[in-house]
RNA sequence: GCGCCCGUAGCUCAACCGGAUAGAGCAUCGGCCUUCUAAGCCGACGGUUGCAGGUUCGAGUCCUGUCGGGCGUGCCA
């Protein structure tokens, strides 16, 4: 409807040039938009505050004008000019019968568009090390990426998940260590244990499991614990796939799977780092200097140089997350999204840097990064720092068996990524009208009692008679639900568009308001068919279009509560 | 010191490439269940959008400065 509207404004500025009306040349970067306020109809545009510059007239007379030559439509009721000359319009009640129409031909596909073309997108979340328990911070990250990864699959792009993961660094040496300890029967506070060895309890429950020879088998392949506490290379090995299978599992139970585990280690062992470096040599960006070797990211932005292979031979981490994101775009991913912890912003520069510096086509804007803010945990008005199992953080574990998957998943995706989230376990855990996680499940379930409640007492809904007697949803509350189904569709867009997935929680959040206002005001289930098969048609369509919106966000849409 | 993000009602947060009277929920107060689930609805109260300038017909949004919070600033990841 946006674009049509457009579409028609851009007529009629056409129409006023050809009669030398308004100068010639490119139209205004005008937009058309919701309305904030129902009086000023459903939709406006600013096209003749922006003209009126360069045409040297009145905006208010150049909005008469523009109105005057608009072409008409059906699906416009009324064009109005208004406030210092902006342009409204008010839809007709047939084009809002026909958003109900659509939504229930299209069911669950109603409200996606092909805009991607099928084309493939990448989207890299989470990507933790296998040294623990994933944490809030990692849900956070999960939530907002795996939703990132539906709204873009609904805006027509192909969508691959990645995860990529560092298994054989320093921080994996520490977990080898630290699980050997735990398995020689060490703990954290007795002599020999190592420095900064992890501390949770989680490594007590890896080591017995290595020297009890437990199998483990994840992403493909099995390793079986070799019950030696001598041997570090097979503790290591063990303890990453323990790990691994541990952070899975959770992944699992939160709804988030992964099409691609990218091991980093994978990278060495292909030859991929030592490519990238020798890319990065032969474009001349690099230079030697005491004894390492340096990329010229200032070149591209970075405000210093940065060292890429250290003296002692070794690359530093930023190397090989160049190579890895020079595989995603060898790979064809037209998009490649990165979703990270805002602790890690400080390598964006660089990694960036690095494939511009590659030479090799990538453009300027690739990756696109997600980043979000820190996560803290509160319950009982008092902050949460600990969990049993991992010590000294609140797991994503914790927070899934306490409040449950729906509402975890919405509360890390229902604010902006880049502000702190405070999760407040109390509110989350609610049962009451407290809790918007309700609140939008139970407008759904709402409609599938009513259809319940409509067979016990014998009725059937007649979808097609109600779809002919769409007329008679002429309330006030029954169009406040018509005008925000139709916006379903605008919300998918915009969100895939600023990958902010916490505009469709927004907007769940008003359309079931509009719904229960309408609910009620109204009886749904009345003696009069035509009116009744109307009304089941118009909550029907707002069932489906909850439903389609809650799976965006990758929670349930509960037949009952 | 420098860089990035954030600052909106008592609290938690919205506000669609700058748009009209800045919106919700919670909290507080007052109404609505013999009627499809009250996990709901209706109303009231609540604001100098941290502060000071600037650009613009128009600024929560853009620019400069400043205060506060977070993060980064490593031959760590």
């Amino acid at each position: 409807m946006k674009q049509q509207l457009r579409d028609l404004v851009l007529a009629a500025i056409g129409t006023l040039q050809a009669r030398g009306e308004l100068p010639a040349g490119a139209a205004p970067a005008f937009v058309v938009e919701r309305t904030r306020n129902r009086d000023h109809g459903d939709f406006a545009t600013n096209a003749a505050l922006l003209l009126a510059k360069t045409a040297g007239r009145k905006p208010r007379d150049l909005a008469a004008a523009l109105v005057a030559t608009l072409p008409a439509r059906d699906a416009i009721a009324k064009v109005e000019i208004a406030g210092p000359g902006f342009i409204n319009f008010f839809l007709s009640p047939a084009a809002y019968q026909a958003e109900v129409r659509a939504v229930l031909a299209q069911g669950a596909e109603y409200g996606r568009s092909h805009a991607g073309d099928g084309r493939t997108a990448g989207v890299e979340f989470v990507s933790a090390n296998p040294t623990g328990p994933l944490h809030v911070g990692h849900g956070r990250a999960a939530a907002i990426g795996d939703c990132i990864a539906r709204i873009l699959a609904a805006n027509g792009w192909k969508v691959m998940r990645e995860f990529y993961y560092n298994d054989a660094g320093a921080q994996i040496n520490n977990l080898a260590i630290s699980v050997q300890a735990r398995a020689l029967g060490l703990g954290p506070d007795d002599a020999g244990w190592p420095d900064d060895g992890y501390r949770g309890e989680y490594i007590k429950d890896v080591a017995a499991a290595y020297l009890r020879g437990d199998s483990v088998e994840v992403e493909g392949h099995t390793v079986v614990g070799a019950k030696d506490p001598h041997d570090l290379d097979a503790i290591r090995e063990f303890a990453v796939a323990y790990l691994r299978r541990e952070q899975n599992a959770d992944l699992a139970a939160f709804g988030v799977g992964f099409d691609v585990y990218f091991l980093e280690s994978s990278l060495y062992r292909d030859g991929k780092v030592e490519e990238t470096v020798r890319e990065l040599v032969a474009h001349g960006h690099t230079y030697e200097e005491g004894g390492a070797l340096w990329l010229r990211t200032t070149e591209f932005g970075d405000d210093k140089d940065r060292v890429m292979r250290k003296s002692d031979g070794t690359y530093t981490y930023f190397v090989p997350d160049v190579a890895y994101h020079r595989s995603k775009w060898q790979r064809g991913y037209e998009r490649a999204i990165t979703e990270l912890g805002s602790d890690h912003h400080g390598s964006l520069a660089r990694v960036k840097a690095g494939l511009q510096a590659l030479d090799c086509g990538i453009p300027p804007g690739w990756p696109e990064y997600v980043l979000h803010q820190m996560v803290t945990v509160m319950r009982g008005g008092e902050e949460v720092k600990l969990s049993k199992r991992a010590g000294s953080y609140v797991t994503l574990r914790d927070l899934i068996d306490e409040v449950g998957r729906d509402a975890t998943r919405w509360f890390l995706i229902a604010r902006k990524s880049d502000s702190q989230l405070v999760f407040d376990i109390d509110l989350a855990r609610a049962q009451t009208n407290d809790n918007p996680v309700y609140y939008v499940q139970y407008a759904h379930a709402r409609v599938a009692s009513v259809m319940r409640q409509l067979a016990e007492r014998g009725l059937a809904w007649d979808r097609a008679n109600g779809l002919a007697h769409l007329a008679r949803l002429d309330g006030e509350a029954e169009q406040l639900v018509l005008a925000e189904l139709s916006r379903y569709a605008e919300v998918v867009e915009n969100a895939g568009a600023s990958l902010e997935p916490h505009l469709v929680a927004t907007y769940l959040r008003e359309l079931a308001a509009a719904f229960h206002g309408w609910y009620n005001t109204s009886q749904f289930i009345v003696d009069e068919a035509d009116l009744r098969d109307a009304r089941l048609a118009l909550a029907n369509a707002a069932r489906q279009v909850l439903a389609n919106g809650l799976d965006l966000l990758g929670m349930s849409a509960p037949e009952s509560m």
